[in-house]
DNA sequence: GCTTTGAGAGTACGACTGTTCACTGACTTC
DNA sequence: GAAGTCAGTGAACAGTCGTACTCTCAAAGC
């Protein structure tokens, strides 16, 4: 082991990490935008100057929170796109997929959900930009089943970009819903889902006039 | 005419809507619940104590808001559905509609997007019933059209319900993207929602195996 | 004309905010 | 083992915040 990481720096990565850990608790019933600095670093046991150490506010703070989160986002994508079989149970282990990450994570989807239209412009366009990166992500997933034959890329992208959405939607209303609500969120979502589905199989019905590849 | 509104109740809600006008223009670069009671007197040029005489608090404020954008929500839908004609051209034109609306009034629209998943649980709440009554009226707009024929009442209302996120989604797009990439928005919201028109052209087609009515 | 009402002003309160500065002392480096 | 680094401390800054009082004085009610 050449460099192991130092004492230090060890430390330094625990507090910030503290710092996120205790700013995604805090952020559950209040926006990002109304963030004290300080109500950050109480929560941690640290000084407030300390917080400078690590973001220079709370607006760098939430682009960090919308890095972390991607881990928990690009798993819960990971484990949809993984999934095989026949598409109608697709669908419904993905939903269950969703519910279940949302109830293992419920923090890092609510904060999301919040500041995908939050009032930090920072924020807002990391998640813009990770979001988008997903539905890339998708995308290509979908167009590598047969059932894209002669989908346009332009396509797909909407469509992933509408199953990100989709997918988004759910993550909010499975939190707003609390447990007890959930077996409906799941209902109506799987439902939705399987519209979706059905448009994209007859997507191409129409077009077929003259054009092709 | 038996009783005018008097002078000094006239005074009243004018303070009031002044009010309700600051706290949407602060709004903007803001969520609700980083929104300051003093901030708002200070925008309207009162003092802090004249609030009180209004709202609770900031919180009643914005449930107060939400029942404001009632009347923008509202009348964009109505247009929407007052639509008729070809379904494909009419397709075209809800979007435009959305995209005019959200360009006439900028501020109600950003509003309910951003505090739809926002911090302030009452808000949130007032928001989410006003959209469930939206997606209601749809379901029984969409009911009545022949295209529904054979349709149950909670997937007419799964249907409205999509039609009305889609909506949400679509203005928050359109307030990000700016007056440059509103063609660009405007295209892909019209695919998503020829995609879901499609889906919901072939909705049954699978469902004929022996259930009826 | 009198009294009553109530929207808004004015003042004051303690608590909290973000940011600055000089500082300590444990860790790292040579 | 001495010198340097730097994460975190502690105190102080000028503001802002929500809320509780009393007070005013024009409109409303009789």
């Amino acid at each position: 082991m050449s460099h192991t990481i130092g004492i230090r720096q060890a430390q330094k990565l625990k507090t910030r990490q503290g710092l996120l850990d205790a700013a995604l608790g805090l952020l559950e019933h209040q926006s990002l935008s109304s963030l004290g600095l300080r109500e950050v670093t109480r929560a941690v046991g640290v000084t407030p100057t300390a917080f400078y150490r690590h973001f220079d506010g709370t607006a760098a703070l939430g682009v960090a929170l919308v890095e972390e989160t991607l881990d928990s986002l690009h798993g819960m994508i990971g484990a949809i796109l993984a999934d095989t079989g026949d598409s109608e149970e697709r669908l419904d282990r993905s939903v269950e997929l969703i519910a279940r990450h949302v109830t293992a994570q419920p923090a890092h989807f609510r904060f999301i959900a919040r500041e995908q239209h939050g009032g930090v412009g920072e924020v807002r366009e990391a998640i813009a930009a990770q979001l988008r990166g997903f539905a890339e992500e998708v995308a290509e997933a979908l167009g590598a089943e047969p059932e894209s034959a002669g989908w346009s890329r332009e396509d797909l992208l909407m469509l992933g970009g509408l199953y990100v959405d989709h997918m988004v939607l759910t993550t909010s209303a499975l939190l707003d819903a609390g447990p007890e609500g959930e077996r409906e969120v799941v209902r109506v979502a799987r439902r939705r889902l399987r519209l979706v589905t059905v448009g994209r199989a007859h997507w191409l019905d129409g077009e077929a006039l003259g054009s092709e590849s």
